[in-house]
RNA sequence: GGGAGCAUAGCUCAGCUGGGAGAGCAUCUGCCUUACAAGCAGAGGGUCACAGGUUCGAGCCCUGUUGUUCCCACCA
């Protein structure tokens, strides 16, 4: 006999696991031809990042496929990493040195670099222990850092690969730039946010006239640059100053009034300052109209040097001594309140500052096609199918990438310019020397890639590309799903699938299984600002890893968000603490050897829980194959509390603590084999306790994380016995119910008569039709003829039992509760038979339904007469 | 401006291809029944947002309305 402790305690139990899973190399995949591959590329986190709540739960859910997957007979991969995250990181070392006094100037890029890969090596490490602790089962034998040699060889080959067909490109645009990261970024990484703001209104006065123009703009300080006015084509208002050229207040410059249909008569005075060096719109209008680009921010968005007494200004602190300025030289007209959208840095949040810049890009148009193609003809699913829409809307209007950064940390782009004729070479290797004049004189572009350029490589670049010859390539690629929140379809998810398209001719994933963020319980989104974030690794500190793991797989659904609360997780801890106790029980009633599988001669009730559990086996696995894993675990759950707890093992417990030592082997064996097939079930929900307990089980195979997934068989379905214990299960709910309301206390046990036609079925279930209905000396008959108006009655379909009123009295309660049945069998009496009357349903309606429907009403019909039986035996 | 999701018990959410509404938590009652009080037994509680339509039959399908959340666009 093992005893377990009375209360699951996770803390002794789970690192102890953890490190025998690692020891064992349960995780290590490999390229083995006898199986079939199943690959899960980990979203890698950033190396500046914590653990949070939606690592949690993505991770979760990697882990419960690739478990279900391993188990079921996979080669089943899981390949963990880290990621750069350049401009993130890039900020935290800048913030690091300045308490030092230092700026990345100061130390010289050489010193910057070292300083970032030793914070790579002290926080790498840290994130990837704290996804330990949710007892994730990644092959960290092959985990990969965005920035180690094979990844940036992938880098480097995509890079020249696309340069060398003409997709990436170097050139001058109009680019977002954050001057507070002080480096350029790319439209997706632009969040919009509305901002209070005012629209004023300015007078342009018309060159060699007293006529003037009024513009409308939320960015006075801006008209230092501006090189134009625009108005709407068919605007009359303004058709006659149309050729003619305005000067510009406080500059004097004189700029051209023309007509552009981007301008829009309606809105504000319908006369628009150009400013093309600072606003895409107008730099596009700008580019038709040949206008001058006058930059005037520098990089940290201070007026520039060429504006003037504003030199040197903030551009906020600019826009009021403008408006000022315009105010006491009487060109402001008006201000007026206005709220309006502005473009924030998705990182540090600061308004970002639309400039005109050199900058690399990578042309989209030709990579989005097969792309959407991909997905279009199936290659790839998004899951659930809603989100193609939203991953087609973004790449059909896909604009150029903007992939440089004017940063250090990150893969320094391969290009090198000829210092002394200019020439530009793209290269993998570094050039010694200009191919056309021979010179030494090479220098680097400064500048390195956006993250999220490598990371579009992840799933090849991490299995050994370019290497073609990858055994892991061939063998692993393309993966199987790919899960990740909405959040990140745009930046990773459409850039993985176009660069899978492109450099490995096949779209990276079969499936994307897209999941929401995690909420606080209220439903706000948890942040740090808001310090509404949970941390994970305290919930798994208290309640246990498998009790927030088995929270979140039952609590999210496909696509949609979740909300966090301890009451939640509190739950699933009990349920952890049910199933230790189940187990603490069989092993209890387990002294030495048994028999290993199922014993010859199964009982009744064996039959009914191994039906149940086959039942379980083959929905729980179906919802496993289509994502959803809440339902799968919910599944697990119901079974194991409602059926194998709270019914099996009572049951059992008449032949465990019986004398017959051939039943009693019986029973156990088939308690074991039912509880380890449980225990599969659950496993990938709550990997912990579900080894922990399957080891202590005999006969077990080893590790339940390389056990065989349970499979569903047909000759395990035993109907006829889950409709007789069924029948019995809701005989003794009636008489506990009956019993609960007269207050009787469950040592007060009752005397018992069953009147049934099933009577074969209930003498079989004798002992615990007494156990569950608190009955002791029952008899059973086929016709009860004693006086009925000596006892309780209870009706349920195919049976009816009788109590002695001597031990449950109360007859006017029982009178009431009887009429409330009759009321509502008869309600169901009405609605079959209506239905049953109806011409329509008995001539459209399927067979199979009518005669449910018959069967049913024919039930009804003997319950309502029993029952008005026992109502007269009452009066 | 365009698009998507959601609306079911007090709360959080399930509800498969249409066949008489479920769970967990919370509430109330009673139980320390030798696996488990992190438990057991029982009870109350829902016009399935609203209005139409399709159907023999609608929580589920269709149309519209309202509320709500989000994404995209960015009219200065």
């Amino acid at each position: 006999m093992k005893e377990l402790e009375k209360v699951y305690n996770p803390k002794r139990v789970e690192d102890k696991i953890y490190q025998m899973w690692l020891d064992k190399k349960y995780f290590h995949a490999i390229v083995d031809k006898d199986k079939k591959p199943y690959t899960i590329v980990m979203p890698p986190p950033n190396i500046t990042g914590q653990l949070h709540m939606g690592h949690a739960l993505d991770n979760t859910l990697q882990d419960i496929l690739i478990r279900y997957k391993r188990m079921s007979g996979y080669s089943a991969l899981w390949l963990p990493g880290t990621d750069h995250a350049s401009i993130a990181t890039e900020a935290k070392i800048v913030e690091a040195m300045a308490k030092e006094g230092l700026t990345k100037e100061d130390i010289g890029r050489e010193a910057f670099l070292e300083r970032a890969w030793a914070w790579k090596e002290k926080y790498a490490g840290r994130i990837v222990e704290q996804l330990k602790k949710m007892g994730v089962s990644c092959d960290w034998d092959r985990q990969r850092f965005t920035m180690d040699e094979g990844c940036s060889e992938a880098v480097k080959e995509v890079f020249v690969n696309l340069y060398n067909k003409g997709l990436i490109y170097r050139g001058e645009r109009l680019i977002n730039w954050c001057p507070h990261c002080l480096t350029s970024i790319s439209d997706a990484e632009v969040e919009f946010t509305e901002q209070d703001g005012s629209l004023w209104h300015i007078k342009y006065p018309i060159k060699d006239s007293d006529e003037y123009i009024v513009v409308a703009t939320t960015r006075p300080e801006t008209m230092i640059g501006d090189s134009g006015v625009c108005v709407a084509p068919d605007d009359e208002r303004y058709a006659h100053l149309v050729g003619k050229t305005c000067i510009l207040p406080l500059v004097g410059r004189e700029i051209p009034i023309f007509a552009d249909s981007y301008v829009e008569k309606e809105f504000g005075t319908g006369a628009v300052k150009m400013t093309p060096a600072h606003d895409p719109n107008d730099y596009e209008v700008g580019e038709r109209h040949g206008l001058e680009v006058i930059k005037i921010f520098t990089d940290d968005a201070h007026m520039a040097e060429n504006t003037g007494k504003y030199a040197g200004m903030d551009r906020y602190e600019a826009r009021k001594a403008i408006v000022k300025d315009l105010q006491e030289q009487g060109y402001l007209v008006k201000t007026e309140p206005y709220k309006h959208n502005v473009g924030t840095c998705y990182r540090c949040h600061n308004n970002i500052e639309p400039m005109i810049s050199k900058q690399w890009f990578v042309k989209m148009e030709p990579l989005a096609k097969p792309a959407i193609e991909a997905v279009r003809s199936g290659q790839t699913k998004f899951v659930p199918e809603r989100f193609d829409k939203i991953y087609y809307h973004w790449m059909e209007n896909i604009k150029d990438w903007c992939i440089s950064r004017q940063l250090w940390w990150g893969h320094r782009i391969p290009a090198w310019y000829c210092q002394d004729y200019g020439e530009l070479i793209v290269s993998k290797e570094t050039p010694h020397e200009c191919p056309k004049c021979h010179s030494t004189n090479l220098k680097q572009d400064e500048d390195t890639l956006d993250t999220w350029f490598s990371s579009a490589l992840w799933p090849f670049s991490t299995l050994g590309w370019p290497d073609k010859d990858s055994e892991d390539l061939k063998y692993f690629y393309p993966t199987s799903t790919l899960v990740t929140g909405y959040d990140i379809i745009f930046f990773w998810v459409a850039r993985m699938i176009f660069s899978g398209v492109e450099h490995m001719g096949q779209t990276p994933f079969e499936n994307v299984f897209i999941h929401g963020i995690v909420r606080d319980a209220n439903g706000v989104k948890m942040s740090k600002s808001l310090g509404n974030g949970i941390d994970p690794l305290e919930v798994i500190d208290q309640y246990g890893a498998d009790a927030l793991r088995f929270t979140l797989a039952t609590g999210s659904s496909a696509g949609s968000d979740t909300r966090y609360s301890d009451e939640k997780v509190k739950a699933s801890r009990n349920f952890a603490n049910k199933l230790w106790n189940a187990a603490r029980f069989t092993l209890m009633n387990i002294d030495g050897e048994i028999a290993p599988g199922l014993p010859e001669n199964l009982e009744q009730e064996d039959k009914w829980i191994i039906s149940a559990l086959n039942s379980t086996v083959k929905a729980a696995t179906e919802n496993l194959d289509n994502f959803d894993l809440g339902l799968a675990a919910q599944k697990a759950y119901d079974f194991i509390w409602d059926q194998l707890c709270d019914r099996y093992i009572e049951i059992a417990k008449t032949r465990l603590n019986g004398d017959d030592r051939q039943a009693k082997d019986n029973v156990r064996r088939v308690l074991v084999y039912v509880m380890s097939s449980a225990l599969k079930l659950l496993h990938p929900f709550m990997p912990f306790i579900t080894e922990e307990i399957y080891q202590a089980l005999p006969n077990n195979e080893g590790s339940i994380m390389v056990s065989r997934w349970p499979e569903y068989k047909e000759e395990l379905n035993f109907e006829k016995e889950e409709n007789s214990l069924n029948r019995i299960f809701a005989l003794a709910k009636e008489i506990r119910a009956l019993r609960a309301q007269m207050g009787a206390h469950p040592t007060n046990k009752t005397h018992l008569i069953i009147e049934t036609d099933y009577a074969d079925d209930f003498r079989q279930g004798l002992s615990f039709v007494e156990k569950f209905a608190f009955a002791k000396d029952t008899q059973i008959t086929d016709k009860f003829d004693g006086d009925a108006k000596l006892y309780s009655q209870i009706v349920v379909d195919g049976a009816r039992a009788f109590i002695p009123t001597g031990d449950l009295v109360d007859k006017e309660k029982e009178a009431a509760r009887l009429s409330k049945e009759l009321a509502s069998v008869e309600k169901d009496i009405q609605i079959i038979s209506s239905k049953l009357n109806n011409q329509g349903f008995m001539s459209k309606a399927p067979a199979a339904v009518v005669e449910g429907e018959k069967a049913k009403l024919a039930a009804a019909v003997d319950k309502k007469a029993k029952i008005e039986e026992s109502l007269r035996a009452l009066k």
